[in-house]
DNA sequence: TAATATCCTTGATATAAGTCAAAGTATCAA
DNA sequence: TTGATACTTTGACTTATATCAAGGATATTA
């Protein structure tokens, strides 16, 4: 492991953009920046080991960690991928003030900024925002993980294409909305692929719900759409 | 509203099973009980208004709630219903130190422990442990809402169980397990239903990838039950 | 022990949606 | 313009899984 130097306004950057500290004012990010540390790590080096008391947590600037555990037959078993940006890694742990619960690897070249556990409590005991605001945030994102999966598990294709298309509607605060993706994308965050959602569209076309041409989607009838948001066959 | 008196004990148990409070010391969640009330709402009364400040939020005892909104074109849409006990209500608000983004409506007889903002936040400046340990359930809440997500919409239902029961022997450290749930309930937990449930287990067991007796399933072949969680076809 | 309510299994059937294949339509660079 | 590339649509086919229905197994209560 290698500790880079750089600038507090870079280190700011990347701590920025880390889902978990979504939001948080520049005084609190700078107070984050102000003890932390950039760290390389090479191919196969650990970031922590298994059972090793929780010092501080990660957030993963560039590379790919794996997170994985020897399991009680000895076996390793990978758990998880972090190969995002911003992504924080093994702050249970520090948060819950034990040791880390399994080992981080990294695979490639992977730059993280390092928060150690006790400046970071030190930190935010003085900015007690910093906390309030990563408990609003991770409130907020897991709330919209349980709608997702909602929807994934409980509703079928158009319904979810139809609550999409209501969303842009109430966003853009128009009825004619404009795809902001290609629909092969768009498909696969809906959790499906470019020929169902094609025919899903031309289905509502035929209902004379919509008007699709190109991107750019027309909604002719909200209520239908409604219903077909709520489980309605189409 | 009503306030109504109960004991100190009711309180801790009721914001116990909170899953934003999972895992508290006592003493936090004394604390926290300290500073709560009891509060019932009658049918149609609101439990805090759109835009109102936020001066508290609620953990749902009994009852369903409605979130909504008032969208731009003045039609009231419904975010959310709480239905589960125990879960919280208006605190990313709370948290976020704003007003509340939309409105809390009481359907039925709805029963809260109300924590007011300011009692909450001298509370949590005495046991910082609080905030600390909801970080770390709410990022270890995310990181399961993750994984199923990942889950259900790529992963077929056999593969699905057969992760599960590798969970579940990781977890015990046997490859003889115990169904915490009812099938049926398994199977809900799963995205799927008792029967596929029932058909998949028997699948796995004429393949002798386990043996199913009850509730209690032995693992008999390791790699071919990490072959089919990988999404091999049984 | 019987009675009763849950829970589980199994089969037959229906269907939503994925896969494969091929043709049509934009989009962009040279 | 002419390719070349990526995106989209459409059709025929397949399959996983839900639904419906009914019988069997377990647990719970009287």
């Amino acid at each position: 492991m290698k500790k880079i130097s750089t600038t507090l306004s870079l280190r700011m950057g990347v701590i920025r953009i880390s889902p978990i500290f979504a939001g948080l004012a520049e005084s609190g990010l700078r107070a984050l920046a102000e003890v932390s540390s950039v760290r390389e790590y090479a191919d196969g080096e650990y970031l922590f080991q298994q059972d090793e008391p929780a010092a501080g947590f990660h957030i993963i600037e560039t590379g790919i960690v794996n997170i994985h555990r020897f399991g009680p037959d000895g076996r390793q078993q990978i758990l998880h991928v972090f190969d995002g940006s911003g992504e924080p890694c093994g702050e249970v742990a520090v948060f819950e003030g034990g040791t880390y619960p399994a080992a981080a690897v990294s695979s490639g070249v992977t730059r993280t900024i390092y928060l150690p556990r006790d400046s970071f409590l030190q930190v935010s005991r003085k900015n007690p925002e910093i906390l309030l605001k990563m408990i609003a945030t991770l409130s907020k994102r897991l709330r919209r993980f349980v709608g997702l999966i909602d929807d994934l598990s409980l509703k079928d294709v158009s319904a979810r294409v139809a609550k999409h298309l209501q969303e842009l509607a109430l966003k853009s605060g128009s009825s004619v909305v404009e795809l902001e993706t290609t629909k092969t994308v768009l498909a696969s965050r809906l959790g499906t692929i470019a020929e169902t959602l094609s025919r899903t569209l031309r289905k509502m076309q035929g209902r004379k719900i919509i008007a699709v041409s190109g991107r750019q989607i027309t909604i002719l009838d909200e209520d239908a759409l409604m219903d077909v948001a709520e489980g309605m066959k189409i």
